[in-house]
DNA sequence: AGAAAGCTACTAATTAACTAGTAGATGAGG
DNA sequence: CCTCATCTACTAGTTAATTAGTAGCTTTCT
């Protein structure tokens, strides 16, 4: 039997999307001109993983002068949503709440995001 | 350039942990048993994984009776805030605020987490 | 139109992760 | 002590993910 396909997005891919959710659509070139990570990868690198992307279906192209260029289909707020629900089921069975008592345990938060989140929580009751 | 080692654990491995963070010293069939996934591995297969996370360091063996006995040597408290970080880092640039705030957004909690997150906001300030 | 520049498609190689079989070692029981 | 059950070690095959080169097509510019 095989390897699973990894769920969500690899770390190759997370780093396009989060370039293509600032902004699109753009060209390999474009995107590859904001990879940071190192050694940059080739041209043809990102253009093999562009095209995996698009099969998978997380991404669209359409024809620009000479080139594709890509626009993201997967939507931030959405990917976003299902990561955390999935991290949260799978660190504590499914208990987002013990994921932020965690969370907030073992960070030091701002003052805004202490005052944010309670006032979140009074909203809640 | 070949793939890159994931990080942390990977599901199986995390479902191997997860066992003997409730008990150990556990031998092979011992996990096999407790192992819910369908279908259930083979034996060997098992055995590879288990051999596998011992020579990363996860778990340690010792001689018991015929066969081997494992123990983890990852303590979950430990893992947990790892890659609790790393997913903060991964999905939200490093804000741990970020993360718990599209929690509580998105996520029902109990009036009992509510109440212990409202005592811990107040401890922290 | 012809040449240059750039882009895509195809091919290929590598490693991690996963799966499981076979053979041989080891320990237990009669 | 010998047989039987069980466990380990070794081998091997598969797929996903990643990397990048080469060849050929397409656009653009002169």
């Amino acid at each position: 039997m095989p390897r699973p396909r990894q769920p969500g997005l690899t770390e190759n891919e997370l780093e396009v999307m989060k370039i293509l959710w600032k902004e699109s659509p753009l060209t390999v070139a474009d995107i590859l001109s904001q990879i940071s990570r190192k050694p940059k990868p080739a041209y043809t690198s990102v253009l093999t993983l562009i095209q995996a992307m698009d099969k998978k279906g997380y991404i669209s192209h359409q024809k620009d002068g000479k080139a594709f260029s890509y626009s993201p289909l997967l939507q931030q707020g959405k990917f976003l949503s299902s990561e955390v629900k999935r991290i949260a089921k799978r660190l504590f069975d499914g208990s987002p709440g013990s994921l932020i008592l965690n969370l907030v345990k073992q960070e030091q938060l701002s003052a805004d995001e202490i005052a944010e989140l309670k006032k979140l929580l009074r909203d809640e009751k």
